[in-house]
This record gives structure tokens, sequence and C-alpha cells, in this order.
DNA sequence: CAGTGGTCTAGACCACCAC
DNA sequence: TGGTGGTCTAGACCACTGC
């Protein structure tokens, strides 16, 4: 199959040359698109493509490179390149704020409707020191002593999302229920409103960056992904932060959305 | 300065051995982290590094490579390798939307409480087809006749954000003030009011991708960089969408801020 | 023109996976 | 044990920058 040089659809208009791995990746990618290699199937091994394309398996190994980052593949060292179903899950902030008394937690009927399903693994509940970044969040002195709650989120018993809670100790270790793993999420804000802690005012800061080599292993991602880093911070209604939530989602299958005024929904 | 071997702090604890490339990436960030290469210097070139760290010009090609898809440096070809700048910029979508009849503009309000420069350039103002996407938030058939309003946005007279607006055509055919250049950021919704479209029900969708070579020019980014994408869609009172904007931020420089509820605010 | 990064190759060794 | 991807090298040619 080897060709000599790329074929290409038309001379590109106006644009610059690209590059051959840039050219190899974009064929591929449009083998994706076309199911040529539909999802879950497996790529032919570096090899084959070099020598289909004519190029040495270090140009394939870049073009698939940046498929892994844009999250079209997933690379199993030893195993072999296999295409990713990339469903979209949308996270809608103010839904998970207003269905927190759910019993099954909002991430869960979320999921529902869209014909999903979705558990929560809980890695770690205890007592810990705050982290810089929370501490300050929370008021708290540096390292004070906090409620940390390490959530695994799954969807289609895949991990989407990885969440850890913190709390503070003043207020948590009087809630027995903050402790136990059957807390869904959602459940907390309902506890601390128990409490006399009810959170009624969020706020969200949203940052991307890539993923740990940690987080791509529990998100089942290829490492150079990109990551939506999520903090957030509950207020009860006197201004007092209660909750302090750090949400690590895969860039490749989220959408953030997020709505507020006066009038009627638009979804 | 060649080593033979890479002086590591200590034995990582339970990682596995990292790859040559990555760990003198971090040693490269830790650098700069500590100003050995302060921002604006120009990193050693390539070969001296390979030199320094005793390996070859492809491996330090690709850990700079990280590099520049983290953000932390700026390469120019045949120029050289220079440390970025990377002031983080905090976008409140909320205050946007209140301080939308400022005659300065959202943007140019929120950047001079930080005491930084803001200013807009107005790349094309004119009838154009509505995208397919546009067109399906504004309810409107496809490819529907809008007014298409692109903007280039500057803070610190380096572009950081890139925004095109649709408006239906038959709502903005009537304002000639909507095809003015110094109609600012924030300003068109005051021109909708007139109109008795008010804006008063906003939604945002946020996706991470990474950048196209045309944004990568526009932003005077590297070109495997992340940026966030904001579908922003502005209701009147009646529930009509009056208003698509798509925004483009580099990631690695914005955060994104949302907050709701009825408690204060915690800024 | 010299220096810089972009890209490519051929060959090599290794870690990992599945059989 | 054989196939897969991860990584590395030495050398090469090119495009682009700035003097």
């Amino acid at each position: 199959m080897s060709t000599g040089t790329l074929k290409l659809p038309a001379p590109v208009s106006i644009e610059a040359p690209r590059s051959r791995y840039s050219q190899i990746a974009d064929v591929i990618r449009r083998r994706i698109d076309d199911a040529t290699y539909p999802p879950g199937s497996q790529l032919p091994s570096e090899e084959q493509l070099a020598a289909e394309f004519d190029v040495s398996r270090v140009t394939i190994n870049k073009a698939v490179w940046s498929l892994r980052a844009a999250g079209f593949v997933r690379v199993r060292r030893g195993a072999g390149t296999v295409v990713r179903a990339t469903p979209q899950i949308v996270r809608d902030a103010r839904r998970w704020h207003e269905q927190r008394y759910d019993a099954t937690g909002a991430g869960q009927l979320q999921a529902s409707r869209l014909g999903l399903t979705a558990h929560t693994q809980y890695v770690w509940i205890g007592r810990a020191s705050a982290p810089p970044q929370v501490a300050r969040l929370l008021r708290l002195p540096p390292a004070a002593p906090v409620l940390e709650r390490q959530q695994r989120l799954f969807t289609n018993d895949k991990p989407t999302q990885l969440a850890e809670s913190y709390l503070p100790w003043s207020i948590a270790k009087d809630c027995p229920a903050l402790f136990e793993h059957d807390a869904g999420p959602g459940r907390s804000d309902a506890r601390l409103a128990d409490l006399g802690y009810e959170p009624s005012h969020f706020a969200e800061d949203i940052k991307v960056r890539a993923a740990t080599d940690l987080e791509a292993r529990a998100l089942d991602l290829d490492s150079p992904q990109p990551v939506f880093e999520i903090l957030r911070t509950a207020f009860s209604a006197d201004g007092t932060p209660v909750e302090v939530t750090l949400h690590v989602l895969p860039g490749s299958t989220w959408t953030l959305h997020y709505e507020w005024g006066d009038g009627e929904s638009s979804r």
C-alpha cells in the first residue's frame, strides 16, 4: 500500500504547506469520522501505518500523538491503539444545585435523562489538612483540619470525573453521615442543611490544564490530555464558605453549561 | 556542563521511572519557576540544552513541546524560544452581564480593576450566513442571514480573546449603531434593549479544544495550545434568543468564574 | 550569512500486553 | 514469545529570523 507521496483531496487553498505528520493525522482523523476506523476498533499498528504512508514510525507516532491529545484514540502500551467512543456529556452547574436534595444525586438524575447510567466510587473519606488553596477559600488558617471526601464518578461504568470535597472540620465532625460512603453527590449539601449551614450561594472557578499521570490513570485517559479543573465553593446564607470541591473532568468529553437571568430556560 | 545522567533531587518515591524528555521538561520548568529563566528571557538553544543534558536535540525538542502545550514558553521559528509571562485573567460571566450598560464595556471595567489596559479591535462587521450551530441556537433556519461582528480583544496590548457575535438580521438591520466599530463589548446588549429586545437571560456552553492555526496566529499562541470555546446565548424576556457569541480564550491565561444563588458574593 | 527551531529517517532497545 | 507502542540517537535538510 505504499504510495510514495501522501494523497491529498486537493491542494490546500491558501494555507501554508503542512507537515507530514500533521497531514497524516488529518487523514486518520477523517477515517475515524467516516467510520473507516469505527469507535472501539483497533488502529493499524504504527509499523503498518508507516508502511502505508511511506514514512518512518517516528512520524506516525507523532501523528498519533496529536490524535491522543485531542481525545480521538486511546493508546495502551503493548496492546495497541483503539478509537475512542467520545460521547459528549453536559454538566449543568445550576441543575446540580437545584437537585441537591434528590436522593440519587444530581449527577445520576442528569445522566438518567440521557439514558446513561451513573455511579460513584468513594476513594477515601477522612480527616486531612486543607491544601493551601482550599484553606484560603474556606477562610481557614493554612493546613487547618478538614473532612476530605475523594470520589470517582462513573458514567456508563466508565470513569468520567474526579471530585474531592473539603468541609471545615469544625462543621463536619458533628455529622456522622458525612463520613459514610453512601452519601451520594449532592447529599453532603443536605447534611449541611441539617446542621444549619444550608448552602445557598455558589461560586465556581474553571481552569484548563494537562492531566497529571495520576489523573490520567484514574480517568482512563492518555496523559497529554487537557482537563477541566473546577473549584466549587458553597456558601451558607450568611456568606460563610462551608464546602469546597475540586472537580477534574476530561476536556474532550464534557461541555460545561451555565445559565442565569430572569427569563425562561432555553433547554 | 555535560553530566551524563540527569541529576534528580531525590529518587521519586513510588512513581514509575519517567522518560528522559519528561524529566528535562520538569527541570526547565523549575528553572522558569525560580526565575533562572525569567519571563521574557530567551531559553538556551536546543543545541545547547542537548549538550547540557547530554541528549539528542530531538529529545530536547520533545521536552520543549510539552512546555509549549502548557503555555510556559513561546517558540518563534528562526528566532528562539522565550519564556512567557503568564498573567492570569479572570472572566466573570455574571459581571459581564451586570455591566452591560457601562460605557467602557465589561471587559475594560473588569481589566481596569486589576491595573490592566484593554482595547478591542474590530476585524469585520457585516451581513453573513449563520453557521449551523449558531442558526440552531438562534432558532433560525440553516444559513439564515445574520449580522456578524468579529472582534479581537486585547489586554495590555496583547491579544487575549477572540469573539464572534451573531444577531438575527431581522433584528439587527434596523439598528445602524450595531454596524459601527465603536460599539464596545456589552454595547450591543444596550442597542438590543433600545430595540425592545433587552437581554435578560443568558446561557453559556464551555468546551476545550486545541487552537486552530488561525486562532494561534490571532492570539499569538503556539499551535498545540488548548483554548476555551464559549458559546454564549442571550435571550430577551420572552425567551427569544437575540444574540449568540462565540468566544475563544487561551486556556493557559484565563480562569472562568461563575457565581449564583441567594447569599453574598465571596469576592 | 549564521543561528534557530521544524521535521524527518533508520535503526535500536525497552516495557508492556496477550497468547 | 511475538507484537505493540515509548523512547532515544546521530545525522540531515529545510524555513525562518536577524544581523
